[in-house]
DNA sequence: CTTCTTGTTACTGA
DNA sequence: ATCAGTAACAAGAA
């Protein structure tokens, strides 16, 4: 499940792989996976150059010469796979040998984009939910608009943070999920700044004091700092940019724990649904 | 066979 | 009008 460091991530291995590569050749599936019309997006994103790959929440964008812009949302199962051609050293420091050469085009394979020296970039996406979407600047702002406070920004302040959780109905970890709100968490992150800030999920959101607001808001920015500095968290299909596993998986200290114990005091973990998902948190330590 | 998995949104009700 | 809660989507694992 890509949330925020997964998609960042991806976003600075493909910086490094796709920035000044014209595309060449586009093959879209069939799937409802590709928003708009195929034959279109295809005529309008080849001979194109990319400009830059950027992200708000886990929403990555590959802006393209001609003021186009490639919206890619991974949703639970996406995946983007670069291939470079054979023998080629990979820019970005990573040599070749690290990857995983991974058969592509698979059953689960999306689009393929070919660029000028002959490299593919592979859209995968097992289970239809993401979206690859092909759209100008002024329909990328008013899409990037609707996204709320950017973790790891200027903008992730504790007055901006405050201000969303006064006044709030809703419980702390459905705020924490609220894209609209505060961008890019998702489940397993959401679970995780939680128990570091020793506030439990299903609290209502108006009845934190200041102190473990500030806790959540500085928990996040740890927690996601960390976990982009591991290069995600795998724990079904993620992969990167070049089909590797994230080492966040060994940090998680709740999520997918469920019944086993606390790593801080040793109480068995509870697993309750909060906000309609799969919750973990550890009933002492958080309050 | 049923149940569970999750990111987002359409829909429903307050 | 606004906000909150939930079903639905989809395909695979257990």
């Amino acid at each position: 499940m890509p949330e925020l460091p997964e998609v960042e991530t991806i976003r600075r291995d493909l910086t490094g792989y796709l920035v000044g590569l014209k595309i060449i050749h586009v093959a879209l599936g069939e799937s409802r996976v590709i928003r708009g019309d195929h034959r279109h997006i295809e005529k309008a994103v080849t001979g194109t150059i990319v400009q830059s790959v950027d992200r708000v929440g886990k929403l990555l964008i590959v802006a393209l010469s001609n003021d186009q812009h490639l919206l890619f949302h991974l949703k639970m199962t996406g995946q983007l796979f670069f291939k470079k051609i054979k023998g080629e050293i990979t820019r970005g420091g990573h040599s070749l040998s690290e990857t995983i050469d991974a058969t592509m085009p698979n059953k689960h394979t999306r689009a393929v984009f070919t660029f000028d020296d002959q490299s593919k970039l592979f859209f995968n996406d097992m289970r239809l939910f993401g979206f690859l979407q092909l759209v100008d600047l002024k329909q990328r702002s008013a899409i990037v608009e609707r996204y709320g406070i950017e973790p790891l920004t200027e903008n992730f302040t504790l007055g901006r943070f405050i201000s969303v959780f006064r006044g709030r109905k809703t419980n702390v970890k459905a705020l924490l999920l609220n894209q609209s709100l505060i961008a890019g968490i998702g489940n397993i992150y959401a679970d995780e700044i939680c128990f570091a800030a020793r506030v439990l999920p299903q609290r209502g959101a108006s009845t934190l004091t200041e102190k473990e607001m500030k806790a959540l808001l500085h928990s996040s920015e740890k927690i996601i700092a960390n976990a982009i500095e591991k290069r995600g968290t795998t724990f079904n299909s993620y992969i990167d940019g070049q089909g590797r596993k994230g080492n966040y998986s060994q940090e998680l200290r709740v999520y997918g724990r469920g019944g086993e114990a606390c790593v801080c005091c040793g109480t068995t973990l509870k697993k309750i649904k909060v906000a309609g998902r799969g919750t973990v948190y550890c009933p002492s330590c958080q309050r």
